[in-house]
DNA sequence: GTCTATATAGGGATAGAC
DNA sequence: GTCTATCCCTATATAGAC
């Protein structure tokens, strides 16, 4: 029953790979694309070197590939798609989208407990390694915030400016909090950065009654 | 007239001494602390290791080391200590003072050109291996600023959250313009958030104004 | 598919000539 | 002080048995 080799893509293959590629991306966020060597890649994912070239022939490489390609899927489906304008329902709630926003990624980063990999690879030489999906992830997510942001309201050079410190602020907050080793900064970094937003919608909405 | 065999701590090995930490600093930031190997560290610095581990006995731990400590007397210099308070002019203008560290970390980090080393180290495992430098720096800025925020009429919950939000919307910035490739996004979010800190300064200002 | 053994290169670090 | 040569270890990757 577990044999998958008809159709070479079965769903628990799948979701064996899918294990794998999340005890990857573990080794790699703790220690950095270079220092994640097979060893503890092999320690970490409970593989043999044979069974992890096997699945990543393209070795240490494919396997960041694999990882930031998974990182990707999950915000592109949890966050990225959920801001986006939807034909469906094209008169959503746009405030609520991004309260889910900064709700999914409080959940993804486990309250400033875990780094963002595609952060950390930004940093040094790595980023050259795997420029497009580094520079991909942070663009359509920029885009997705704007664009929700523009809806909810905000005039243009706000919603820009807003989505700079956005982005900006939960990449360093997850810096700082794993510095100084105080996993709480992450946590009220995004409520205020929420708050923030709120403020200004609130502005908005003000003067627009005011002129009214 | 080179020779400074006589007194071991001479003017001109402290600077050629400066020269190697600041080259060796050059290669940890392109390459992180896992990926700065003994041959990039070579062609970065132009000496052989001979050299090198007579420079640095401990070897690139103490290199590393170097460089940290270089970086925090750099702070500590041109941004920690200007921040702070000072005995002789204790009635000083604190908003400028301000003002003057967003200056220093806007030409330290070349308008967004430079990445933070000690942000770099702190997402992975070298912050471990250097736990204490990285988490100092962090906290003495964050103190220097806090107090100055203080001292400049900002009431303690919102010294508190500004600061935060300035030193991660600092390492955040840095990380987001790298992974773009965009080094403006950290200019603009240097100015942004200067003038968070004057809006809300003249907010307080309003608000004496009216009690009064 | 997963293991063991191995190939080959490069890692950090040291010794000793100069 | 700086270089060259060399040490030993670990790195990534592959081959082939099972």
């Amino acid at each position: 029953m577990r044999s998958t080799s008809r159709n070479g893509e079965g769903s628990a293959a799948n979701d064996d790979r899918s294990e794998v590629i999340a005890q990857l991306a573990e080794v790699f966020r703790t220690y950095g694309y270079e220092g994640a060597s097979l060893t503890r890649i092999t320690q970490g994912t409970g593989l043999g070197k044979g069974s992890l070239y096997h699945l990543f022939p393209g070795g240490k490489d494919e396997m960041a590939q694999a990882v930031l390609a998974h990182i990707d899927l999950w915000f592109e489906l949890n966050v990225f798609a959920p801001l986006r304008e939807n034909a469906a329902e094209a008169d959503d709630d746009y405030p609520q989208r991004i309260a889910h926003m900064f709700d999914a990624c409080g959940r993804y980063f486990l309250s400033g407990r875990k780094v963002c990999l595609v952060g950390a690879f930004a940093l040094d030489s790595t980023r050259d390694r795997f420029a497009d999906a580094v520079r991909g992830y942070f663009v359509r997510w920029a885009e997705a915030l704007h664009a929700a942001l523009l809806r909810a309201g905000h005039p243009s050079h706000e919603a820009a400016a807003l989505t700079e410190d956005i982005l900006g602020g939960i990449q360093g907050a997850l810096v700082l909090a794993r510095a100084v080793n105080q996993a709480d900064i992450f946590t009220r970094t995004l409520e205020r950065l929420q708050e923030r937003v709120k403020r200004a919608a609130a502005a908005h909405a003000g003067q627009k009654r005011n002129k009214t």
